[in-house]
DNA sequence: TATGAATGAGCCTTCATTCAT
DNA sequence: CATGAATGAAGGCTCATTCAT
């Protein structure tokens, strides 16, 4: 038992690494099975073709970032302060796991289109979260799709800064600014 | 006279069109030469490669957007119009190119690394509009760079949920909320 | 065990044979690939490139090519039965390998400018014996290389009619006169 | 009148000099064009094919070569006289014209299949004087073909070396030796 | 007659996937 | 289960040749 949980594990994180340093397409397979220390046809066993890999790896990456923003936001009774928390905490993840960040939130639109129209993302989350705090009365704006998406931007590009290099630095280093930006934004 | 010019010009829609509709590297060259109607040797008497034709795109449309960006500013005074200025025109621009719009913001990480560090871009144009209103005191940031970024994100993922479907109506709908945002997140 | 240097010398072995039907340039790899029965792709599994394949090819050839060389003159003592010794034994393995020959001698400026500097080589070989020769007071002429190149030339040329079939019969028919114009033009 | 005439020239300048230095296969129709300053397709109404090209240049100097060969030894009496004349001749044309020799001599087997059966041809040429010495009772061989081929192998392998710089200087410094050689190799 | 853009078959190479060991 | 050689369909690119101007 966990054997096959192990090496799927080793091969997620190996493609996690290499989708976002050089793109998915230009990931090969036999990339991967190096980067691994595996054979290439070792990898077919667990996974039936790439795109496979790639769905599940989208997949239960945005699964677990939207429960991660969630239990954030869980954390905290006001709008106000759950967005404030949600910004700070996703600029820590950046800061700790910053190939995961890159993977889940500037990769979209080379791996979002294939995913499943329902499956948990994060701006269905942030949506929620916002949703609710309209209910409360607690935001100035109204339509929680726009909410959530003005959210997601001003914790997207200041990353994508940075990972360009136009920023500098922990990203942890603008956290109250972004976690001001939407408290401004969202907040009545 | 011009026969030249068009080709490329030609050329340069379809790439655009397609490049967004599948990605860079999903788009061959084959593709190209169908979509234009046009052997595939011939893409080569104007382009030595797929990737200098890549590489002339994305320069020359980001040059031109922040071109906009920056005549869009320059029509306003203040910081504050400036900035709903540009909001509002970005949504413009969404509305009635959205090819372009698209290719502009959604594959920044597909085209942009490979760009020459000091060329014209989007980025750039919005952070000295800001850095000049900064200088002016209407700004309550600090950083002209976060500044920048933020509005970015603001205008880009609201765009992105539109693409993927989870906000609909034309972008300038939210164009009021957008540029509102904006102001918020940037002035005094 | 082995399995992959049966392949290798399968490859070789057409690769000898077409490039000498066909020339290194007009011989396609889809060519190499048919008449080995092998998948193009497969190719790339042991040779990285086309070119790498006829360096390869080369190399090895001229190198066993010139300890044949060495090999054959160690059998005799005196430069005079040396060089008879090469002459005949070249006439002989032209009608043996005609294909091995043709790779060796007729293909030289394709292949030979591509070789490092320093490779084994039959025109070295011979070289070497006839600079020995000089040494020990046997030889008429006082420059090796030129010894060697015109001995070289005693050899090729008529297998090259031969070829273009301006000359018929195995080469051996002509091995000793060929045999005594190398003596003659060497030898005190 | 001669426009035609010159035009044609200029193109066999080029060929000839780049098909020398990059090998026929490997010089394209735009390197001729190029380096003659006329586009491609004007090429095409001097010669129906590069094929064409390649074969009127090689027969028309194969041809040159062989009219050279029987001038030269026109001007001696004995055939000893006739292979010294034509071997520093040879020699004298190398240093001279070191690009039309290298053609002649080294491209062969990249132009020579191709040329019809009975063109005029050098070793036609050096054929037909030695039978001719051969019929006076000149001669120690029997066989003219064989000689011819003989004494063309002592003309092109030492130029061959001097190409491949494993011997130096002008090919006239070997003119004597190299005609002794010839004298030696025939003559009675 | 000259031009050079256009053509399209074909070249070398890559890569996701399969399969015998 | 693992392996990695084999497959073959593309992919990017080249080039002899044609043709409208």
């Amino acid at each position: 038992m966990g054997a096959e949980h192990q090496t799927k594990t080793k091969i997620k994180e190996a493609a996690l690494r290499l989708f976002v340093e050089q793109g998915v397409s230009e990931t090969t397979v036999r990339d991967l099975a190096n980067a691994i220390g595996m054979a290439e046809g070792t990898l077919y066993r667990h996974y039936a073709t790439k795109e496979e890999l790639t769905r599940e790896l989208s997949q239960e990456n945005y699964a677990a970032f939207a429960d991660r923003i969630r239990n954030t936001a869980g954390t905290q009774e006001s709008l106000r302060g759950k967005l404030r928390a949600i910004a700070k905490d996703a600029c820590r993840l950046f800061d700790t796991e910053p190939t995961l960040y890159r993977f889940l939130l500037l990769i979209q639109h080379e791996t979002l289109p294939r995913l499943p129209k329902g499956s948990a993302n994060p701006l269905a989350a942030v949506r929620s979260v916002i949703a609710e705090g309209i209910k409360q009365g607690e935001a100035k704006i109204t339509d929680p799709q726009l909410g959530a998406a003005m959210v997601l931007g001003l914790l997207i590009q200041p990353a994508l800064a940075l990972v360009h290099g136009s920023l500098s630095g922990p990203l942890s280093r603008y956290a109250d600014d972004i976690a001001s930006a939407c408290e401004r934004v969202i907040i009545r």
